[in-house]
DNA sequence: ACGTTTCTATACTCGTGAGTAAGTTTAGAG
DNA sequence: CTCTAAACTTACTCACGAGTATAGAAACGT
């Protein structure tokens, strides 16, 4: 006898509506990446299998077969995702006619509240090296072009006088390194709420440690 | 036939004095180690094979055995002396007499310069998950002190002044964050120098990314 | 109602890698 | 020149987890 299904999760349109198997189909796939990639925040990606997701959701590891050709599309699936979450936080600010400064600090913004979410967290748990080949390299692209941004950012802000000048590679690394780094330690259960911790980062980062004194 | 054993590698004294074997057998310990986290660092700790280790010191697995209990105590022993570097370059600063301020920017630059370094890469590459609970523990619990002393710097600086006010747990991890990252991103094989990194990543971390303008 | 497709389960295969057993060579002690 | 312990080897075992073959139940189109 078939159990227990893959539920539906969707708080907002809980009921199924029956007349569309295509968008049901979506809703699972989708319960199905939101199963992993807290299986592999929780676990790590290779010590999580994929049995221990199907668990999660109540099924048996054939069924999720059933949503993804295997464990590497589930998993690069899931950094794309959260990569897609921070390059839309931090797009349309190149486009932006504000000074350099003031961009970055908005990207900065946008990438930290990012960085406290499900899915982002999972892009700096992972490892190039847990990937296959085709989705590594495009993992890499993808990473390195979120870089750019922020680089270009950065370098704008110098050119405009708004931004300390320096290496802007080297900068850019250590803020992008203090803003990865929350997917880290930032937990969702703990005290510090998701504004508090995105807001004292970036403050931290644009203002310095010293006071000035 | 017994091919290659391992090589017992040290520039410093390559003859391996005759009359002690006990010697001869931490510094073959100590080749294993530094394969170990040279393989880890490349490959991943949990895709990187002890035969490929092994192969590293052109030996077979067992023979990795006669050194170590299990992959567990290697890893362990990796990271355990990874952050007994980061831990040294620090652990004076707490009781020197300067400001916060330049207590804790010196903590950095040590820290900052650790972080290049194989051992503290394979720290930060690393996650719990990947250590099994005896071991796991500790190494939480070492980290953790780490983060302990250099929280202790921030709140000091705060305290006489010489810091920002804020608060200190956000603005500790901003910064560590941002120095953890190094291990992630700066390949010895690279352009930019170990030095060049280190003040680089620590003047933008003290002064903040803002031109005051 | 009936055949077809979708969804899920049970029950495998198969590769890989950690760890071991047992025997062989090497090197130092007497 | 032995004899013994240390250092390595070859040749396994064994568990675990990715992925598959096959079949049964549910849902949809007509």
């Amino acid at each position: 006898m078939a159990k227990t299904p893959i539920k539906a999760v969707r708080p907002d349109q809980a009921e199924p509506v029956p007349g569309d198997r295509r968008r049901n189909r979506e809703v699972k796939r989708e319960a199905v990446l939101a199963a992993a990639v807290s299986a592999f925040n929780e676990k790590g990606f290779r010590a999580a299998s994929l049995d221990d997701v199907a668990a999660r959701l109540g099924v048996t590891k054939p069924t999720i077969y059933h949503y993804a050709r295997n464990k590497d599309e589930i998993l690069f699936d899931c950094v794309k995702r959260g990569l897609e979450i921070i390059l839309e936080a931090i797009a349309a600010l190149p486009q932006d006619k504000r000074l350099g400064r003031d961009r970055l600090e908005a990207a900065m913004t946008g990438y930290a509240f990012a960085m406290t979410q499900d899915f982002c967290r999972c892009v700096t748990r992972t490892a190039d090296t847990d990937l296959a080949e085709p989705s590594r390299k495009e993992f890499r692209k993808l990473k390195r072009h979120i870089d750019d941004v922020m680089r270009g950012l950065v370098q704008a802000g110098m050119d405009d006088g708004s931004l300390r000048a320096g290496d802007a590679r080297i900068v850019t690394f250590t803020l992008t390194g203090a803003l990865n780094w929350i997917g880290r330690w930032y937990e969702p259960t703990g005290q510090l709420s998701r504004d508090a911790v995105t807001s004292g980062v970036v403050a931290t980062l644009m203002a310095g440690l010293s006071s000035g004194v």
